[in-house]
RNA sequence: GUGGGCGUAGCUCAGUUGGUUAGAGCGCCGGAUUGUGAUUCCGGAGGUCGCGGGUUCGACCCCCGUCGUCCACCCCA
């Protein structure tokens, strides 16, 4: 046998006790956020067509794709779950009741450089809306995202949600700069999406570069520069073309987002439009208000994505929060939760001659639902009541020779330190789980 | 992709200006008389010094490569 490298790849996690505890926890949130807004989930192949995720996105995305041939089939690891929601919804859309709320918890592959808060797998929890037209669907996510926030842990003030309208850039630029070339309103995005990071100055720049994909005169760049540092709801609504609803969605937006308390929770940035190609209207992000980490979760309004995929037209809007910049976020705020080993009982027999006896008596446990562990071994009693009361366990059943001899076992409270003895083979379990 | 930092015990790290058997704290295992949780004390296990080459009488240390990781830039959810 030779050496061989036994780390995981680069960009991936094992998962220790520990860590696996954390997850399930965010994920019973994510779960329980997702439920009580009573969404249903679903899931899909973590394997899907590879053009399924080339269709729309161009080379960039193919370099990012886990991605390989097997038997003549181009196959590929899914970066994003937004496009197999929108194939499974057409593959019945005769056949559902709109609106359709779905969500998943899933694990997606990107191949590409690290940096903090970004892997080449993570888990993502999705909400997504079908067939809702109005700005009621973007709120009711918004105020998803704000639940779960709430819900880990965190402060009010620790997480805030960007919102613009790509729906009103684009209608301001088609009626101004845009006005003969509709074409570059997608190149334009991609490259304002970047203002916060370079700057005003060197987006500008590329903008007006003749090199580049959009290629504006100077003082056009300018003023689409200026359309992106709109920080105020009511300026960017008063500057949006009259022939557009893009401003009274906003407005309706801010009045519905006030009805669930969480006006406070959402600031207006029309720099916001989202990396992804298929953003129609509504896009938001939460970002942790010191601003150390990347998106904790983006989203937005998707309307045209299952005619781009060949299918009819559905409205659609939705999100996707990922495990990684949460998790950084709550250790930064020390707000990690501790979790242990959940165990609500421990059954002990002092000696291998007890052992069928404390069989039983987790057997019985367990069958009414109890956490039970079975000491394996006969180590000292000393040990063992250490050890589980560093697990936080609730009881101790000791099965000694003297209980067993007597028809007894010894039942100890670890919180208390409480002792009491049962009969043996009729002792009262009270029901858990 | 470019530049830089780091990689020594399970974890956090020291260390040797190149020189016999590589250290600490925490953790883990065992013990301090007979079946009860703390503290303390004692003892123990555990490392081919990320991996592979090279230089050297001799490499954990120097050089090259490689893998992993972090930071910045780049790119992008």
């Amino acid at each position: 046998m030779s050496k061989q490298n036994l780390k995981p790849p680069r960009g991936t996690r094992d998962l220790y006790p520990e860590d696996q505890r954390f997850r399930e926890w965010l994920f019973g949130h994510f779960r329980e956020v997702a439920a009580r807004f009573a969404f249903e989930e679903v899931d899909a192949p973590i394997v899907e067509r590879a053009s399924l995720f080339m269709r729309k996105a161009g080379e960039e995305i193919v370099d990012q794709l886990y991605h390989f041939e097997l038997h003549g089939r181009h196959l590929a690891l899914r970066p994003e779950m937004t496009p197999s929601i929108a194939r499974m919804v057409m593959a019945r859309a005769g056949g559902l009741r709109m609106p359709l709320r779905w969500f998943t918890v899933t694990q997606n592959w990107r191949y590409e450089r690290m940096t903090r808060g970004r892997k080449r797998e993570h888990y993502q929890w999705n909400m997504d809306i079908y067939g809702e037209p109005s700005v009621t669907a973007e709120a009711e996510l918004i105020a998803a995202v704000t639940t779960l926030v709430d819900r880990v842990g965190l402060e009010r003030d620790h997480v805030k949600i960007r919102v613009n309208s790509r729906s009103l850039l684009e209608a301001s630029l088609r009626a101004g700069v845009l006005r003969d070339r509709p074409e570059v309103f997608e190149p334009l995005c991609v490259v304002i999406d970047k203002i916060e990071k370079i700057g005003a100055d060197k987006v500008t720049d590329m903008l007006v570069d003749p090199a580049g994909a959009v290629q504006l005169d100077a003082a056009s760049a300018r003023d689409v520069v200026a359309m992106l540092e709109v920080k105020n709801l009511e300026d960017a609504v008063a500057a949006a073309p009259a022939d557009s609803s893009a401003g009274s969605d906003l407005l309706r937006l801010w009045s519905l987002l006030s009805a669930y308390g969480i006006e406070d929770r959402v600031v207006f940035d029309a720099s916001v439009v989202r990396g992804l190609a298929y953003y129609t209207g509504i896009v938001f992000e939460a970002f942790d208000t010191r601003g150390a980490l990347r998106s904790i979760c983006g989203g937005g309004r998707y309307d045209r994505l299952t005619e781009t995929l060949g299918g009819p037209s559905i409205p659609a809007a939705g999100f996707g929060f990922g495990d990684v910049v949460i998790a950084e976020l709550l250790a930064d705020m020390n707000k990690l939760p501790e979790l242990q080993h959940p165990v609500d009982d421990v059954v002990f027999a002092f000696d291998e001659a007890q052992r069928a006896a404390a069989i039983d008596v987790a057997t019985r446990l367990r069958g009414a639902g109890h956490r039970v562990e079975l000491v394996l071994g006969t180590p000292k009693l000393k040990r063992v009541i250490t050890d589980a009361d560093r697990d936080g366990v609730d009881t101790l059943w000791l099965v000694g020779p003297d209980e067993v001899e007597r028809g007894v076992v010894k039942q100890r409270r670890l919180a208390t330190g409480e002792e009491s003895e049962l009969p043996l083979d009729s002792f009262a379990v009270e029901p858990r789980g």
